[in-house]
RNA sequence: GCAUCCGUAGCUCAAUUGGAUAGAGCUUCUGACUUCGGAUCAGAAGGUUGCAGGUUCAAGUCCUGCCGGAUGCACCA
């Protein structure tokens, strides 16, 4: 791409100014304004403020040195020390006819590519998903197509919670309030139903607490019985989860769940015992400061009253059971053994970040030869119009089906408003993709670190910058091409001219979806990638008002479907990215 | 109390991690060719980035102190 060829020049003539400077330092990226160029790099000011140098004449030493004549029309400095690059538009077409020769779609695969396991979505066995479950969901989706696409060698693996402390009192009810008809016409809901039921009574009374204990207790040491309603428990759950990553189109290569890890936990406790990392505590066992971190750093210390305390992350409880903790740990070395990442991520909401840092903290020391990147990415609380943690009125959450079934039934009346003379089947779906994309790209489309107020509107909303606009713009794209004698395939490897500015605006966006790409990956934000397609298709949108194709000469005809051709193949595999489909018309 | 995150236009959010004049959408108002698909496009209005200091060529972004909010802090996951 134009930009990494302009580093590798840049490189080169900051080197024959500065031979030791950092070659990594050294970016090219798209200018804020392109009233300034077409790319920029601020690089030469920290490198002159690192050695003291003037800014300024360093530029203009490094200006001296650069070579990039055949691709620039002009290099100016600017301001403090900024080198603008003016490209010429011979050079984006020539980048634009390699793509459409098929050499590339603006974007590179790494040359260095890592095994990464990216663990999402988690729901739990016995619960409806809800709105909660979208954002790893999706996220976790997201970053594994991004990663997968420029390269890597991806393990998606959806870590469902199948073992907790739930299953004693859902065993409770199982075995006493269950109600055959209500768990045939609706599984799940009758399981929640259960939940609740036991749930609310051992608040009540502690002899209902201590029974959801004992069958707890009898379910993980084996006991027959229990062991056949769970199973059947995870069973009715599989068909929902089924069903809803069906809808979303989420694929997992692996789905072990925790009580997969079960047989390790005890050996997990002695080694970690045996290792000096963990040690009993009030009867249970936890994992204590190291020492080797500084206080401030150490996530097993907290200040309390101006005085380090111990903050220890338990791994055993005094009852001898392992908890969430022990299982995160199994999990881990599991990985690391099975499938040897390079790279392992967490997406999960933020409240858990002190558990990662524990986690990972441990980890280190439990095996400290491993070299892995751990990452947890984590997202923000979906909140209420209160900003209170969202809940609807009667204070239920909202279910990930109902979401899903509203958003397409919004879409579906929106579709039959406006495109009365297609067939109901093939306006529902229109309605399904439309409808699933907006919910999706509402989701991805903000800083996932931001807390989620949630609101109907907002996430089935189908107008301004959502999903439906993407697609409206791909299906524009398809409406040309169907509307072109297909047997003629002239078209398909023309001359690139680019003169009007919408066609040059639209052709020098293009070539930033590699850049974009690799910004997804390094931030683990897929909302970067958002930001380019929305963009993306206002140039096109603005191309498409100004520059007609069907009507122009053919010369001009044939270059223009070619920029419609490319931007049509970058919207759709974006949004493919963010795992929204595109439809031919709607 | 301690820790993490946040406070940006009337509302909902961005801002490529320290870069140039803080950008979108929604809302409101004005306009557009007898449409290669109007689910579109152009324009206007809207800001002391919670407050006060500091660091530097440059601060929404980093540091300090306040104010306000969310979340987490020993046997839940």
């Amino acid at each position: 791409m134009l930009h990494r060829i302009l580093e590798e020049r840049l490189q080169t003539a900051v080197h024959a100014v500065l031979p030791d400077a950092q070659t990594e330092t050294l970016l090219v990226r798209p200018c804020p304004d392109p009233k300034f160029g077409d790319y920029q790099t601020n690089a030469l000011m920290s490198l002159a403020k690192a050695r003291k140098m003037n800014p300024r004449q360093l530029a203009n030493d490094v200006l001296a040195k650069l070579n990039v004549t055949e691709l620039c029309e002009k290099v100016e400095i600017a301001g403090a020390g900024f080198l603008n690059f003016r490209v010429t538009t011979s050079a984006i077409a020539q980048t634009l006819q390699s793509a459409t020769r098929g050499e590339h779609l603006f974007f590179e695969k790494t040359k260095t590519p890592r095994t990464v396991v990216v663990d999402f979505s988690s729901p739990n066995v016995a619960k409806p998903m809800h709105v909660g479950h979208i954002r790893s969901t999706i996220l976790g989706d997201s970053l594994a197509r991004v990663l997968r696409t420029l390269g890597h060698h991806v393990i998606t693996d959806n870590h469902i919670g199948d073992w907790g402390t739930q299953f004693g009192k859902l065993l409770i009810g199982w075995k006493h309030h269950l109600d055959q008809a209500a768990l045939a016409a609706d599984p799940i809901g009758e399981m929640e139903r259960l939940y609740k039921l036991v749930n609310a009574a051992s608040e009540q009374d502690g002899k209902i607490l201590e029974a959801a204990k004992e069958e707890l207790v009898k379910l993980q040491s084996g006991d027959e019985e229990n062991l056949r309603v769970w199973r059947e428990m995870i069973e009715l759950s599989q068909h929902q989860f089924k069903e809803i990553y069906g809808r979303l189109g989420v694929q997992f290569d692996h789905a072990l769940g925790e009580s997969f890890y079960n047989p390790w936990l005890k050996e997990v406790v002695k080694e970690l015992r045996e290792k000096q990392i963990a040690r009993e505590t009030e009867g249970a066992i936890g994992i204590f400061s190291g020492g080797s971190l500084p206080q401030k750093e150490d996530p097993f210390l907290i200040q309390r009253d101006g005085e380090w305390q111990p903050n220890p992350c338990l791994i055993q409880k005094s009852d001898g059971a392992a908890n969430y903790a022990t299982t995160d740990l199994a999990t881990l070395k599991y990985r690391l053994e099975t499938w040897h990442p390079a790279e392992i991520v967490y997406v999960t909401d933020g409240r858990q970040q002190l558990h990662f840092r524990q986690i990972f903290a441990a980890f280190a020391r439990w095996h400290p030869e491993a070299k892995i990147k751990l990452a947890h990415v984590w997202f923000g609380s979906i909140l209420g119009d209160d900003g209170k943690p969202f809940k609807t009125r009667s204070g239920e959450t909202v279910k990930l089906s109902g979401l899903l079934d509203e958003a397409e039934e919004r879409a579906f009346k929106i579709v039959s408003e406006k495109n009365p003379e297609l067939s109901e089947a093939e306006r529902k779906e229109i309605a399904r993709v439309v409808g699933i994309g907006a919910v999706k790209y509402g989701d991805l489309q903000q800083n996932r670190q931001s807390d989620y107020v949630f609101s109907w509107d907002k996430m089935l909303s189908l107008q301004g910058n959502t999903a439906p606009y993407l697609q409206y713009a791909y299906t524009r794209i398809k409406s040309i091409f169907r509307k072109v004698d297909t047997s003629n395939t002239e078209h398909r490897t023309p001359d690139i001219e680019l003169i009007a500015p919408e066609e040059i605006s639209l052709a020098k966006h293009l070539l930033n979806f590699g850049l974009t790409l690799e910004a997804v990956v390094e931030e683990y934000r897929p909302n970067f990638l958002c930001s380019y397609l929305y963009e993306l298709a206002g140039h096109f949108a603005r191309f498409y008002e100004n520059c007609p194709v069907l009507k122009a000469e053919e010369a001009e005809r044939n270059s223009r479907l070619a920029l419609c051709k490319l931007t049509g193949d970058v919207l759709k595999q974006g949004l493919e990215l963010l795992g929204i489909e595109t439809v031919e018309q709607m």
